[in-house]
DNA sequence: TTATCGATGGTA
DNA sequence: ACCATCGATAAA
């Protein structure tokens, strides 16, 4: 059995697309209360900066996409359609707006049969993931803050139990919903584990 | 099975 | 007006 690590600052600070395929096969973990609830990472997208027309990024700085431009290993939260979040973690260098949405989980661990996790907002329902996590980090298990004297636990993280993903494992397609975005938006920057080959 | 459409509200 | 969605409904 192998050690169950949370990814570091390191692993989110490499290319887009290699950190979106890296996170399939991962474990999504979110604390809420004393309840754990964990799901495997099966489907992810990549928005790749500033002229990547699909990505936040490419329309520049504002108040929502300020954590899109922070360090690499933190959350990017936003609202969308009215009613749903999108979940990201940042990628690359800080100042430069990219990151991974994770658009699909397997239920692993405290997940009620009816509650779904395939779909970006779904499984944000289902994570009880909303804008209060934007600008949080990924990277530790104690980044909350501290509460009635003593460190809350990590609010959502990702780990790595030490499963190897083989490139014939992941399908590519392009994104979902991004048909505005001319000559980018047929980019095959979307990853799927394929558990059947 | 695929296609279409309304809900719903922050954002620019 | 637009939108990195979802679920219901209709058509086939």
């Amino acid at each position: 059995m192998s050690e169950r690590k949370i990814l570091s600052h390191e692993f989110y600070k490499h290319n887009t697309l290699k950190v979106a395929k890296e996170l399939l096969g991962k474990y999504l973990v979110r604390k809420v209360g004393r309840k754990k609830i964990i799901g495997q990472i099966i489907e992810t997208e990549a928005y790749c900066g500033p002229k990547d027309l699909a990505c936040h990024g490419s329309r520049g700085r504002t108040p929502r996409t300020e954590a899109l431009f922070g360090q690499a290993g933190q959350w990017y939260v936003y609202f969308i359609y009215g009613m749903y979040y999108c979940l990201n973690v940042v990628t690359e260098k800080k100042d430069y707006p990219s990151a991974a949405l994770i658009r699909a989980v397997k239920p692993i661990y405290g997940i009620n049969g009816s509650e779904k996790t395939d779909g970006p907002g779904k499984l944000c329902r289902t994570f009880k993931i909303d804008k209060k996590l934007n600008n949080s980090s990924a990277c530790s298990s104690f980044s909350s803050p501290l509460r009635r004297g003593r460190l809350g636990g990590g609010l959502l993280w990702i780990e790595d139990w030490g499963e190897k993903i083989k490139p014939s494992q992941i399908k590519k397609t392009p994104r979902i919903g991004v048909d505005y975005a001319k000559e980018y938006k047929n980019k095959p920057w979307r990853f799927i584990l394929k558990f059947r080959i």
